[in-house]
Formats: structure tokens, C-alpha cells, sequence
DNA sequence: AGACAGGGGTAGG
DNA sequence: CCTACCCCTGTC
């Protein structure tokens, strides 16, 4: 087992968030897989303890822990909305996850809920992905793009209408393909990645935000524009486009962060139990 | 118990 | 701009 160091983090308020699907709780550890990465991981105080295929130099990139966490968060405080927000979240880091994966799992989760996207998930490696044994547990690493190529098997991960999106989604995600969103700049990253069937204007803010690093796309979905609408504009209606338009801006370069912590603080309001 | 609406959105009409 | 979409879950 090996040990970190990781002040200001959270790692359970981190995977619970809502942004990423492929973990498990078990015997006291998360289990994590990451595309071809696998990882069991636990936090006691400000140390990470974990072990898998990885390395430390990954668990820092994917957890974002080289992020000046305390400077971000002076430059999205602008009000004092956004700094209870935080205080109620603090220690929830954005996660750089592996673009396919996450390309996949945010197709999923359309008209969707954060339980059946992990189903979608699980079901969908275990199908198409490689197996691996480890620590006693049987996982399954996320498969390739060309590893998924049978629509009818999709179709029994219960992902519904989105089948046919991962399936076409598989068939185009060359490596090539994936090389470039991963290389080129914000706007042409999201031109691209709404040019697949089933990401839209939400799905592609959400694959730059949690797998391409970055930090100033806001995704606007129905919780964050109520959200935002009762705190920020006295419960009137305001568009998706407003409203990314004005906290794009509002926030400046952290913009993504300022919505994960609006996010959580909400989502957790409404079920205080978790 | 069994029907029914609606969900972290999108494509197509 | 408005709906259907596939499946699951919570609610009546």
C-alpha cells in the first residue's frame, strides 16, 4: 500500500459528486477503474492510501491534487452564496478522468440518475471490457472503442434510447480522434464532441470539465439552473444560455468549479442523508 | 399491488 | 420550440 500526502481533498465528497461512475465502496476502500487503470484507495485525514496498476504521478493528475486548491477558491469567491456553497463542500476536487469513459458515461446519463449510470457502466465493462482479478475482487477495466461494437449487448446494459449513441459512439472514437479532442483548444474540443450523436450542449460541457481539463466550462442542467435561479435571480426564469453566459463570466476561469460546489451544496440539501 | 409520471438531455420533427 | 425516447424508481 502506498501513501500521499493530499491536504484539502475529499475523497469521498470527490467520487460521490456526481462526475464520475466507475467506483465501488467495499472492506472500507473505493475500488476505481479509470479506462485501463484500476485502483483501490482510502483517506484517513490528509493521507491517501492506495494500490493498483498506477502511479503517484497518476492519482495527482486524476484527482487534480496539483491544483493551487486555495487560489481557486479565492477566485471564484465572489459573493456570499458561493462561499457557503463551498463551505459545505469543501475538499470536492474535479476529476480528470480517462476521455472515452467519460465520453461514454455522459451519454448515459441523459434523462438519467447517478445509480443507473453506474449500472449502465458496470454492465457495459463487463460485456466488452478485460477482466482483471485483484485483491480478491473481480473488475473490469472500461473497454476500448472498438472493443464495443454489438448494439444488441449494449442494449442489455438497460442504457435504453442511449444504446444506439454508444454504439455509434464506439465506431467513431478512433484513437486518432481521441488524440486530437484531447489536444485541441476548448471551443473546437466541444465542436467536436457534440458533433457525436446524443452529447449536446450539456453532455460536452461535462467531457471538458471532467476529462479534458477545463476548469471555466459550466454545464447547466436542471439542478443548477434552479439552483441558481432561486439564489441568484429571485426564482425567475432564466435561460440555460443566460444563465452560462452571465457565471461563465460571473466566475471568470474557475467557472467549473463554482457549478461543481453550487452542485453538490444542492444536491445535498435535498438529501441531507448520504 | 399495479399504474403512472418524471428524471442531471438530445435529436428530429 | 416541442416531443418522444428506454428504463428505473418513487409515489399514488
Amino acid at each position: 500500500m502506498r501513501k500521499i500526502k493530499a491536504p484539502l481533498f475529499d475523497l469521498r465528497k470527490t467520487l460521490e459528486c456526481g462526475q464520475f461512475f466507475n467506483y465501488f465502496e467495499e472492506d472500507g476502500f473505493f475500488f476505481v477503474v479509470d479506462g485501463s487503470n484500476f485502483f483501490i484507495i482510502k483517506q484517513q485525514g490528509q493521507h491517501l492510501y492506495f494500490d493498483g496498476n498506477i502511479t503517484e504521478e497518476f492519482l495527482i493528475n486524476f484527482f487534480s491534487l496539483d491544483l493551487d486548491y486555495k487560489n481557486m477558491l479565492k477566485e471564484i469567491s465572489k459573493d456570499k452564496i458561493i462561499e457557503s456553497a463551498i463551505h459545505r463542500s469543501l475538499g470536492l476536487r474535479i476529476i480528470n478522468q480517462e476521455l472515452f469513459q467519460c465520453m461514454i458515461s455522459f451519454i448515459c446519463s441523459s434523462a438519467s440518475n447517478v445509480p443507473k449510470i453506474k449500472k449502465n457502466i458496470l454492465s457495459i465493462s463487463k460485456s466488452f471490457g478485460n477482466p482483471v482479478t485483484f485483491k480478491d475482487k473481480q473488475l473490469f477495466l472500461f473497454p476500448l472503442p472498438k472493443q464495443i461494437s454489438d448494439l444488441e449487448l449494449i442494449k442489455q446494459s438497460s442504457a435504453g434510447f442511449r444504446s444506439k449513441y454508444i454504439y455509434q459512439c464506439s465506431q467513431i472514437a478512433t484513437k486518432e480522434l481521441l488524440d486530437k479532442i484531447k489536444k485541441t483548444d476548448y471551443s473546437d474540443a466541444k465542436k467536436i464532441l457534440m458533433s457525436f450523436n446524443g452529447i449536446g450542449d450539456k453532455v460536452s460541457e461535462c467531457i471538458c470539465l471532467f476529462s479534458l481539463k477545463f476548469y471555466d466550462a459550466f454545464p447547466v442542467d436542471v439542478w443548477i439552473k434552479r439552483e441558481t435561479e432561486r439564489l441568484y435571480f429571485k426564482n425567475e426564469i432564466k435561460s440555460k444560455e443566460f444563465i452560462t453566459s452571465f457565471f461563465k463570466e460571473y466566475f471568470g476561469h474557475y467557472a467549473g468549479y463554482a457549478q461543481e460546489f453550487l452542485f453538490y451544496s444542492a444536491r445535498n440539501e435535498q438529501k441531507p442523508k448520504k
